[in-house]
RNA sequence: GGGCGAGUAGCUCAACUGGAUAGAGCACCAGCCUUCUAAGCUGGUGGUUGUGGGUUCGAUUCCCGCCUCGCCCA
């Protein structure tokens, strides 16, 4: 509602900046026309500081052009009603503000009826999230991830409030990469945990550690509440011990003996080479363990709520040969040259963007030291090279590449989908031709992501490179506290550090999973003791939702480049602002209407025929800030959307909750006897409820029933 | 050494991308449960926005230098 007056208002000035001060519709785009709320309500609603903007280009006072421009849309209200519906009156303040007064009347009236901005629009948008390597357990770091880009997809998607865009969510899987190799060498040198069912020789081939990966399965079904038997957990220490037996750690032989050193770097060179090359044993245990580890992320990620389409596969971006059909393109383009002197004689190597571009046009007889390589001299491609040619491929622009789709998993609502060397299943939709691509990945990446997109544009694909948004976001790390509560030794150096960094290669890390069981088992103790006469299952159902809600909120209230360093302490509250504030502002107002006998939709449907004279008076602007606060939930979202940043909404949330938990104190509705009056504050709450719901929704979280 | 990011209340973070008196949560202090649930509400304490310059009507925000921290690359 709120931005559909915004709009209106641009839309208005705009036309008045063209008609009346000779300014261009070329200029009109260097115009800000921002539109802000005043520092307090007896301002008005809305605030434009357009004043200022052109004071400069126009040689005049901001005051004065101010009154003029308050003054055209004055009379433009004046003339015409509909022009700026929901307007009555502006305002010149301070040094030249254009502030805005809105009809409370009327516009209380419109988001009773719901009305609001549509948010939308074409174009196939491809959000890339979670992207795990299938060698260990999920952990808080990839929570931010899944939990950041899933709430965007959310936000984008089709939805019962919105338009929204065509979404394609995938989950990227390095399942052929040097993670995977590390844990397929674990079970080949390491010593292993004792199985029943397959001997420690036979742990060596496929078909035993398809057993393994079986007798695993049945354990973990057998003993729930042990996570050691589930097959990522397992690997997660595999991992950790794989990386000290690499580096000799525990192992005083090896300190010594410089050629055990080398022949285990050799070992691990070899077996990633298996795993490339495919069709051998190593891949097929490779594949059996990358496969069981991403089935048990698929099952945590539903925890939370989070869900994908499909599943896109770096050892078919290898199969099918991606990388050919692209170092085609990329030579044809001129992107890629063979570097023939210099460190990188002998390999293909694409010039960086910036000023080293120059220098070396200037005298191209120097070999450029600056440029990326991306194939090795000795023939093998870099992962910037496969990253090009699979960003190629979303956008639609590998010449005659797709992947092969097959079923992997079933949600209630839709299938996730795989890739596959074979030919596709005749029901399977396409995933690449995207027309703008956001890839969640953390800001460590900021090099190799602005590799590709420089690669894009450098071979003239400019559009895809403008709609390519690497959606980066820092890091989770622990505290130190947090981390000496899990058990690991840290020298003093780590103990000064504001933080630890997670690292799955040292088994450092707090696990998605222990996490969410920590907070369903916390929230468990207050629902009990608060309803002890609800059912154990319905009792589990809420703490669960409570858990998520917490968590997801948790790792959405931090702005994208902020290092969120991991405490139990603040991940465990359910209090201030949390997602359990949220949700227990929304079971107080469903209370209402419980206690009321009525519901949300009847209250509001009676604000049609309601005196809401009151609203207008000072006395009346406590309720009418509510209403104004909830009719900001469009262009809260559109703000969430525009500058890829859910944090926004997340905190929108939260306002409108304390909004609400405020007018919950200061007005007792069911006792109240005026009936024009009673209505009025169960409109309020309806309206209140509905967009915290809403807001909620998008944010991926739940509205208990009661709490 | 180069690149990117950060530095705001005791602590954790915001500040609508240059706007009006820099705001929340936690912690601390003082109050509020016979009322629609206290996972809540109301007050209070708490700021030279790392630092020095510059740009302009106006700077936490933009530019330059310096300091500190983090990440990436070599």
């Amino acid at each position: 509602m709120i931005r559909t007056i915004q709009i209106a208002l641009q839309g208005r000035i705009q036309a008045i900046l063209l008609a009346k001060y000779g300014i261009t519709s070329a200029q009109l785009g260097a115009v800000q026309l921002t539109v802000e709320q005043p520092p307090i309500i007896a301002l008005g609603e809305l605030a434009l500081p357009v004043a200022f903007e052109l004071a400069k280009r126009l040689r005049k006072a901001p005051r004065l052009i101010a009154t003029e421009l308050a003054a055209e849309l004055n009379a433009l209200i004046a003339s015409d009603p509909t022009a700026l519906a929901g307007v009555a009156s502006v305002e010149v303040a301070g040094a030249g503000y254009l502030n805005i007064r809105l009809d409370r009347v009327a516009a209380v009236r419109a988001v009773a009826r719901d009305e609001h901005a549509e948010i939308g629009g074409d174009g196939f948008r491809l959000v890339e999230h979670t992207s795990i390597n299938p060698n260990k357990a999920a952990h808080i770091g990839h929570l931010r991830n899944a939990i950041l880009g899933d709430t965007f997809q959310r936000l984008l998607r089709p939805d019962g409030y919105k338009r929204g865009y065509p979404v394609g969510v995938q989950n990227y899987i390095d399942n052929t990469g040097v993670q995977v190799a590390d844990v397929v060498v674990g079970l080949a040198y390491l010593p292993q945990d004792t199985f029943s069912t397959v001997t420690e020789q036979e742990l060596k081939t496929a078909q035993g550690v398809k057993k393994m990966i079986d007798e695993l399965a049945v354990r973990a079904k057998t003993n729930p509440a042990d996570r050691h038997n589930l097959i990522d957990y397992y690997c997660w220490n595999l991992y950790a011990r794989v990386s000290d037996w690499y580096a000799g750690i525990g192992d005083n032989a090896f300190e010594i003996d410089e050629k055990l050193r080398a022949e285990r770097k050799q070992i691990r060179l070899d077996t990633l080479h298996a795993l490339e090359t495919g069709g051998n044993e190593t891949a097929a245990i490779a594949e059996l363990i990358s496969t069981a580890v991403l089935r048990r992320h698929l099952e945590t990620m539903q925890r939370l709520g989070i869900e994908y389409d499909f599943l896109p596969r770096e050892s078919e971006i290898l199969s099918l040969h991606f990388w050919d059909a692209a170092r085609t393109l990329m030579l044809e383009r001129g992107v890629l040259y063979e570097e023939t002197a210099g460190k990188n004689k002998g390999c293909l190597v694409m010039r960086r963007a910036g000023p080293a571009q120059g220098i070396a046009v200037e005298d191209s007889s120097l070999p450029d030291e600056d440029a990326k390589v991306i194939v090795r001299s000795n023939g093998t491609v870099t992962y910037v090279g496969k990253d090009i040619a699979y960003h190629l491929w979303k956008f639609g622009l590998l010449p005659g590449k797709d992947f092969g789709y097959t079923r992997f998993h079933e949600y209630p609502t839709h299938t996730c989908w795989i890739s596959t060397a074979e030919a596709s299943d005749a029901a399977a939709p396409t995933f690449g031709r995207a027309d703008a691509i956001y890839n969640v990945i953390d800001s460590r990446q900021n090099d190799p992501q602005n590799n590709v997109v420089a690669a894009l544009r450098g071979m003239g694909f400019t559009e895809a490179a403008d709609h390519y948004t690497h959606f980066s976001y820092e890091m989770v790390a622990m505290t130190p506290r947090c981390a000496e509560e899990l058990g690991y030794t840290l020298s003093d150096a780590d103990k000064a550090r504001p933080f630890i960094e997670v690292s799955g290669r040292k088994g450092y890390g707090v696990k998605a999973d222990d996490l969410l069981d920590k907070l369903i088992a916390a929230a468990q103790a207050e629902v009990d003791a608060r309803h002890p006469e609800i059912g154990a299952e319905e009792r589990t159902r809420i703490a669960t939702q409570i858990a998520v809600g917490a968590l997801r909120y948790f790792m959405l209230r931090f702005t994208r480049n902020t290092v969120i360093a991991f405490d139990f302490k603040d991940a465990l509250s359910f209090e201030g602002e949390t997602g359990p504030y949220i949700q227990y502002a929304i079971v107080r107002a469903a209370n209402i209407f419980r206690k009321a006998e009525t519901t949300e939709e009847d209250a509001l449907r009676a604000v049609a025929g309601l005196d809401l004279s009151t609203l207008v008076g000072e006395e009346g602007t406590s309720l009418w800030e509510t209403w104004l606060l909830a009719a900001r939930l469009t262009a809260a979202i559109e703000q969430a959307i525009a500058t890829a940043e859910p944090a926004h909404l997340a905190r929108y949330a939260f306002q409108l909750a304390q909004q609400f938990n405020n007018f919950y104190h200061r007005y007792h509705i069911l006792t109240e006897t005026d009936a024009t009056r009673r209505a009025l504050l169960m409109a309020t709450a309806a309206v209140a409820r509905r967009e915290m719901v809403r807001a909620l929704g998008l944010l991926g979280i739940e509205a208990p029933p009661v709490m």
